[in-house]
DNA sequence: GTCTATATTCAGATAGAC
DNA sequence: GTCTATCTGAATATAGAC
């Protein structure tokens, strides 16, 4: 007898019609209501299956967290070429928001309205390590004369600025500069390359003989 | 006799707060009630000043947009040398965001949600002149071999990546990599030439005899 | 212009039938 | 599990005194 296994289709169409919902609007502009339609189920059902909003919100909001720091530790750790893994890093990361492209507006929306109330809910699981093997492979890198001596949170910010920005901004450039949804899926597409060269060339120390 | 000429004090004290509370919890998370309190009055006198929640956000919405775009379009137009008009944009955005560290936040959330919406409230007024004169700009340097043939779209996108993201991400990169508010500031301020220098880096053609 | 008190609206949540 | 109908509460908005 098939101990209900399968995530009753109700609850997986819920969830998703949640997610758009909750990424679009934010929490306090979201409606119960909107995700019922979105799911084809009505409001009570909702409530069945999550007691309230902010139960659904709990459940989606961790998920995606988890999602914004990609699973690259373990290349970073392996890798000794920096050069090879700010490209892989880049890489991870573009496809990342490629997957997921609303994701970042969501998390810094909710946790700009309560920071602490967001990383509460996050961090039971202990801070992620990734930042502190990338500062090491930097920082051999630059005791090496490999690349040029930038601040690592500054290197660390521009990288992610040009990787994640975009997602961001897309709505407001797409209006500013006159470009379609295809044409930016190319660009972000070409930014994979672009963007790893562009930090490689600027930190670089290019050897004239 | 003196014709009202002074923005009666309740008024202009409402702007500011709501403005404060519009940015942090953007149009559905803002409170009247709180708006109120912040500015030292009650809710009925909020609606004698603007009707209605609506009006007082569109007003406050307007303003903050035209801010987002720095005016720099007479520098532009003037000054020939690429690098020093690269050079005074970033330091004319992230000057911007330094006064107005959750602008980028509230609007693209806003926009976000309803970007039609939003750019009914907006384009009356024409298109912003800005991209074009900056790519007529780029593409002569680019011409003359100053600058790598580098798509004009994906340049702007690194520069306003790197000039506003940081502010966008603010509490999360402070979660993340353990930094002050007073770090933070120190940061922006060395990165109105660290990211210029970073850009010019990596676009220069460099004559290498 | 500013207030207190009250009305309205609407979204989240529940009761209960099937 | 799924629905219709209803309740509750919170937030916006208004009436009207001073």
């Amino acid at each position: 007898m098939a101990v209900q296994v399968d995530e009753s289709h109700a609850r997986t169409r819920i969830l998703e019609a949640a997610r758009q919902e909750f990424f679009k609007k934010g929490y306090e502009g979201a409606r119960m209501q909107a995700i019922a339609d979105a799911a084809g189920i009505n409001k009570a059902l909702l409530h069945y299956y999550f007691n309230n909003k902010e139960t659904l919100f709990n459940e989606i909001f961790e998920a995606s967290f988890r999602k914004f720091i990609p699973h690259v530790e373990e290349m970073i750790m392996q890798e000794e070429d920096i050069f090879i893994i700010i490209k892989k890093f880049v890489h991870a990361y573009i496809s990342l928001m490629q997957s997921q492209p609303s994701l970042p507006l969501f998390l810094f929306h909710e946790i700009n309205k309560d920071a602490d109330r967001v990383f509460k809910l996050i961090f039971n699981n202990a801070q992620p390590t990734m930042m502190l093997h990338l500062f090491q492979k930097v920082d051999k890198a630059q005791k090496k004369n490999l690349i040029k001596p930038i601040r690592f949170e500054q290197l660390v910010m521009n990288i992610m600025s040009m990787c994640v920005f975009p997602f961001l901004a897309k709505p407001m450039m797409q209006r500013v500069m006159s470009f379609t949804d295809s044409v930016f899926d190319d660009m972000m597409e070409q930014r994979k390359q672009l963007v790893a060269d562009f930090i490689i060339d600027s930190i670089q120390i290019k050897n004239i003989q």
